[in-house]
DNA sequence: ACGAGGATGCTCT
DNA sequence: GAGCATCCTCGTG
């Protein structure tokens, strides 16, 4: 398995996201082996997007991009990993695209597993059938042990990249609204295999209910 | 099947 | 302090 090439990448986001069904997720786990999902479902980032995580970088009136913070991440070196920390619990893959200095990303969502299951069960113990193990963004990163360390990387040569894998016909694509969004939700940005029961099952277009509990406040919070 | 609610931490305002 | 590119458990039907 050899990995998918930086020009891969170097490409429109939309195009990226698209290509990227089918595709090989590979991490060869320092204590686990070799473990493979192959991807069923993504989403794209762009620059000109309000679900953008670098989108509050751009300057609207000069282009200009502000250098600062994690999301800086999502303008560099095509390949590259973008790895954040989502609801302060999951992490999740997105790989860098476009030429570097443009921003964009491809979120990867759901992975059907294809080797290295039983540490996949390990790390998934919630997960009773096979496909709960990598049906969703923060699912797939906790059963191939991704997380921060691979923040800032390359996903172009091991231990954690993609591989070209089997591309999947048009026929069998599904481009539908993304998931979770409260900005963005007009775009059919995200892509599946929609005969794949390895598809997460998230509701696409849906805005995320408001909290409504109270806050975190209280005397027993934190040690 | 589906909905509600809680857990948890980081980034930006 | 608000707002998340989520997942899990437990309730009801």
């Amino acid at each position: 398995m050899r990995p998918l090439p930086k020009a891969f990448y170097a490409r429109p986001t939309l195009d990226v996201a698209r290509d990227l069904l089918g595709r090989l997720v590979v991490h060869d786990h320092p204590d686990d082996g070799t473990l493979v999902g192959r991807i069923v479902e993504t989403e794209a980032y762009t620059e000109n997007d309000p679900a953008f995580h670098g989108w509050g970088l751009v300057d609207r009136s000069t282009g200009r991009v502000r250098p600062e913070g994690r999301a800086y991440a999502l303008f560099g070196e095509p390949g590259d990993a973008y790895v954040y920390l989502n609801y302060g619990i999951h992490w999740l893959l997105n790989a860098v695209t476009e030429e570097a200095g443009t921003g964009g990303a491809v979120l990867v969502r759901a992975l059907e597993p294809v080797l290295g299951l039983d540490a996949m069960r390990r790390r998934r113990e919630a997960a009773r059938r096979p496909r709960d193990l990598t049906n969703g963004p923060g699912k797939l990163t906790s059963a191939l042990g991704v997380d921060g360390r691979h923040h800032g990387g390359t996903l172009l040569e091991t231990p954690l990249y993609l591989a070209a894998g089997e591309p999947v016909d048009d026929t069998e694509v599904e481009a539908t609204a993304r998931i979770g969004l409260s900005k963005g939700n007009d775009r059919d940005w995200r892509f599946i295999v929609r005969a794949s029961e390895f598809v997460s099952p998230g509701r696409p277009g849906v805005a995320p209910k408001r909290r409504r509990g109270q806050p975190r406040t209280g005397p027993e919070r934190r040690r």
